[in-house]
DNA sequence: CATTGCGCTTACGTTGAGGTAACTGCCTTC
DNA sequence: GAAGGCAGTTACCTCAACGTAAGCGCAATG
């Protein structure tokens, strides 16, 4: 065992927390989670993704899916038939965060009830 | 079934997000793990968590214990002897993050193999 | 040929999370 | 009585996320 010092420790402790926060940066933010089960219940265009969701605007949609895109969890797909369609559909990948969600949401649930609820 | 329109389904959406939203409030941002697991791993004191975590400041310190104090998370504790004593610890409820924590932790160390790794 | 829809982009403004530095009140130690 | 530790607080600043409004090129539609 190394974990003798402080330092030791604290550096391992560190190291063990930055995965979660990786995680956190993929899912985090006002919006990821949202678009993402938007387009996993069929919403494809861009345009429909859009309206699907109140309050989100075109500009946020447009950054929030090359994030998307970049981490692999959604593909833009471009038709070019006339006009050119594009459609954006999730990843095998994305299904991987199934489990996290459903932990996540299943806590959330719970500290509603815990925080409020008696 | 009362899933016949877009908006009934357009809401019942929303709400299934709402409490992944509501989790991730209180566990996002840049320090809260951090802290926590600080504190899980025995750091109690103020100082004492200041200095386990590199670059982090007593005013976001003091903030986000306020944080996680009101989320239940932790508690403070006093002890009023001369000189008087502050103590943090984290609550049983605390423990309930666990499974959450694990599966962002897996998931987060997944996703760097799959973006970087071959 | 005006309007509408699509998939965005651009220029601007706001807001809040987080950072920096200094300082406070209280107590102990040198 | 100067210095230092503890548990913060205060005032100020920075920056990125997010919001608003408008517009662009293209094609179809009336």
């Amino acid at each position: 065992m190394l974990l003798t010092d402080g330092t030791t420790k604290q550096l391992n402790c560190l190291a063990q927390v930055q995965p979660i926060r990786d995680a956190l940066d993929v899912v985090g933010g006002k919006w990821k989670v949202l678009i993402l089960t938007a387009i996993m219940q069929g919403n494809r265009r861009f345009r429909e993704i859009e309206t699907s969701i109140p309050k989100l605007n075109p500009k946020v949609l447009a950054k929030e899916l090359k994030d998307l895109e970049e981490h692999q969890l959604i593909q833009r797909i471009v038709h070019d038939d006339y006009p050119v369609l594009i459609e954006y559909v999730a990843t095998d990948y994305a299904r991987t965060l199934k489990k996290v969600m459903l932990e996540l949401h299943d806590w959330g649930v719970n500290h509603r009830k815990q925080v409020f609820g008696k």
